[in-house]
DNA sequence: TGGTATGATAAGGCAAACCTGAACATTTGA
DNA sequence: TCAAATGTTCAGGTTTGCCTTATCATACCA
């Protein structure tokens, strides 16, 4: 079941990229809330959230809120991917300011196919966040994903390459500070329980198993 | 009365680019060889085509077919140019084959305001034709446009700086063929009543009055 | 010159995504 | 604890752009 596979109306897509965003601060997220962020009336709101429930998309408890499915989650992420991926082109290559840059990819993140959206990220030298520094996330669909396993799946003495970060935003800040980044080669040096001691650009650094998790390399040889 | 004021939705946007591109094989555009060509029923089309005259963007004469209007063209033209920069963009800088470029243009053509447009052109160093060496409309909205004249608008003696084109795809040809394109630079040396004799990198050209009225510039000094 | 093939259009329908207004349910705080 | 405020949902309506079916108009050729 690829992403792609399935179609989903421009509007689908906003609300499902609104929600993802939204659920950062509240989750679930209150109908209200929803209605206040997209300008649309109670009653819309609700015939919607429920069409979407009955897709599988959401999950809504009334007087409580509504939840993304992983289901759901997964083309979200894949929506806000192409969104920030345009941003960054719009920032980096075509001298939009921010503001005006968001509200483009606002337009242009739904119309852009996998195939579009990969190049696009090859062009831009695989950013891992977009010009505010916020993470881009991973798609499935990216092309260089066989061979590729998490930085956690490796054992001391390992050496790989990094493909990408699938973080959130301060994880992805503090990765990249450290020269964590994609095209960089790590060596394993040691592993316990909770974390791993690894080697970059001759740096020694210390990654919990959760933040190890979302580091992606190709092992080398 | 801008382009850019009056939102067009998709599907017009559709009928009047799919209009302007055959209106050249044969013109008007007989209702059926729509019909033929956006796989849509004679009832749909005639529908569509009754409201777009209505709104002053094409005639139809029954039995006959469909002509752009000014308006109608002018919007056409500014479609066309935004779809052919895309095709620019996507075969030169994400190596896109043309087939597939043209497809994705075709999504994006339709989402692309003029600011997105005119950056775009400049990015791409203001490109005259497409990857199929098709021109690429000027439009009105384009940011060098003040101080701007046509070629045929100066006089023996005066120099100036090539803009833009704004020629058909021969003819556009021809001239970036013989160094007729934006920013070189070029002298008039005679003009007579049909015709203007230029100099432009040392070389001598003739242009008649049509072509020249083709080619816009900025006066230098 | 009239019939047949073709083109035009009218009538009625459908789906998506929104709306309004009214009725109903729940929460919450006084 | 119960009423006001807030949230939910139902019923019915709108617009856009398409559809089917059926009827009407025209063109053109034999």
């Amino acid at each position: 079941m690829m992403l792609s596979d399935q179609y989903q109306s421009e509007s689908v897509q906003m609300y499902l990229l609104t929600i993802y965003r939204m659920r950062e601060r509240e989750s679930p997220v209150p109908v209200p809330m929803l209605v206040e962020e997209m300008g649309l009336t109670p009653a819309s709101i609700n015939e919607m959230c429920r069409k979407l429930e009955k897709e599988g998309l959401l999950s809504y408890v009334p007087y409580s809120g509504v939840n993304l499915t992983e289901k759901g989650e997964e083309l979200a992420r894949d929506i806000l991917r192409k969104h920030r991926l345009w941003e960054v082109f719009l920032v980096g290559k075509l001298d939009f300011d921010y503001e005006k840059a968001h509200e483009i990819a606002c337009q242009l993140e739904h119309h852009t196919q996998e195939d579009l959206a990969n190049r696009m990220e090859k062009f831009l030298g695989q950013p891992q966040v977009n010009p505010r520094g916020e993470p881009i996330p991973w798609s499935k669909t990216t092309p260089y994903n066989n061979m590729e396993i998490s930085l956690l799946g490796l054992s001391p003495g390992d050496e790989a390459k990094i493909t990408h970060l699938n973080a959130e935003k301060v994880e992805t800040g503090y990765l990249l500070k450290n020269e964590v980044k994609p095209g960089e080669e790590v060596l394993v040096v040691a592993v316990d329980d909770t974390s791993m001691l690894i080697l970059i650009r001759g740096e020694h650094l210390v990654l919990s198993q959760e933040l190890a998790e979302k580091v992606y390399v190709q092992p080398i040889e």
